[in-house]
DNA sequence: AATACCTACAACCGCCTTTCG
DNA sequence: TCGAAAGGCGGTTGTAGGTAT
């Protein structure tokens, strides 16, 4: 087969940005004529343009049905479930978007939600958490509990204790999340901003525990996980958590917390009532982040069939996608049809080793 | 004000698949 | 059935505009 790259024979066909002129003669010529054949199409149009360049003109920008601008929160989440669904077929998430071309698609992909998932610690091309972050952090760590021979080392260990920090902030946010989200129904799921290390933590255990390096006890802190699977895809059983719950705290903002101050609160919340804690509450204290907390788990898309694959994850804003009427996605296609939404859907706590978690955060305990 | 750097997006490149004589 | 032409696709690059130094 193959054949000779297009317009590679002419040297003095034209290339980079098009000007308005030969914009106007190839809208002129297809209205007339429709495109035919596309490498004929530049001689007949008057055009110095292979018409490979023609077609892309014509089909990314020309097209009188595209619909030029930013995009809609609704077609954000629709490009996100069928990327976790179609992987980088561009062309095909396309034909889901009315107006939107691959090319569109693959360069807000590329620019926007690919950044967008990395900063919630999902892995843009799996979709499930990172397990990138956690490779650094044991270093990070031990850097940081160096304190005292700061000295001898060429490092700034401020910073390094700043990251540390950070890193066990996420954490413990996270071990929150996932016990949330096993533990809470979902219209007032954990709202709880920063899952990056959570998503982290819980790759890094699910990896380990599928190489047995971690036990398989599933103790937590006093707490008989086993209570909590229970309430696995099923979340009528669940004990009501009622904003009454939340509002009547008084107890500073989780997220104007220190992470050993945090850490505090977390054990003896999991030692306690985890149901009862106000970091749990929809709408809380300060803890609702419109851009990072609203991937609570829904009752519809935990309860996928057993023969079917798990899940993909995707970005955690887009419940209002399993919550709203079908989106404006084009072709019929709804959020409803598409897979899981939540960073941690498709997650089964049989999964989590959560004495990995927890030995992970002992870790950082022992600082 | 000049320069460097960053970001977004249009356009190109090369490979693969489909179509057609 | 074969092979060339054409179309399609995904990855990459180039460029323009904005921002930081």
């Amino acid at each position: 087969m193959g054949r000779s790259p297009c317009c590679e024979q002419d040297a003095d066909v034209k290339k980079g940005p098009w000007t308005p002129e030969e914009d106007k003669l190839l809208v002129e010529y297809i209205g007339k004529n429709g495109h035919g054949s596309w490498r004929r199409l530049p001689k007949l149009a008057g055009l110095n343009r292979c018409g490979k360049s023609c077609r892309l003109r014509w089909t990314n920008y020309l097209r009188p049905d595209i619909k030029r601008g930013g995009f809609s929160d609704d077609e954000e989440r629709l490009i996100i479930h069928l990327h976790a669904t179609l992987g980088n077929k561009w062309s095909s998430i396309a034909t889901k978007l009315k107006g939107r071309t691959d090319n569109e698609i693959k360069n807000y992909w590329n620019t926007h939600l690919r950044k967008k998932l990395l900063s919630q610690g999902i892995d843009p091309v799996t979709h499930r958490p990172r397990t990138d972050l956690l490779a650094g952090l044991p270093n990070l760590l031990a850097a940081a509990n160096l304190g005292g021979a700061a000295h001898q080392l060429p490092l700034d260990l401020n910073a390094i204790k700043l990251q540390a920090d950070a890193a066990k902030f996420q954490i413990l946010q996270g071990l929150l999340r996932v016990l949330a989200s096993t533990t809470a129904p979902p219209p007032t799921a954990a709202v709880l901003p920063g899952t990056d290390l959570m998503t982290s933590i819980l790759g890094a255990t699910l990896a380990a525990n599928s190489a047995g390096i971690l036990g398989q006890q599933q103790q937590l802190a006093g707490v008989d996980l086993s209570r909590l699977g229970q309430y696995n895809g099923n979340y009528d059983n669940l004990p009501p958590l009622t904003n009454d719950s939340c509002t009547q705290q008084t107890q500073p903002a989780m997220s104007s917390m220190s992470p050993d101050s945090l850490l505090n609160r977390i054990s003896s919340g999991i030692s306690g009532d985890m149901l009862g804690s106000p970091e749990l509450c929809h709408g809380g204290d300060g803890l609702s982040s419109p851009e990072l907390g609203q991937g609570g788990p829904s009752a519809s898309n935990m309860t996928t069939s057993p023969m079917a694959p798990p899940p993909p994850m995707v970005a955690a804003d887009d419940h209002q996608c399993n919550t709203n009427t079908p989106s404006g996605g084009g072709d019929g296609m709804s959020c409803e049809q598409t897979p899981a939404s939540s960073t941690f859907d498709g997650l089964n706590l049989d999964d989590i080793d959560m004495e990995g978690c927890w030995a992970m955060t002992d870790i950082l305990l022992a600082e």
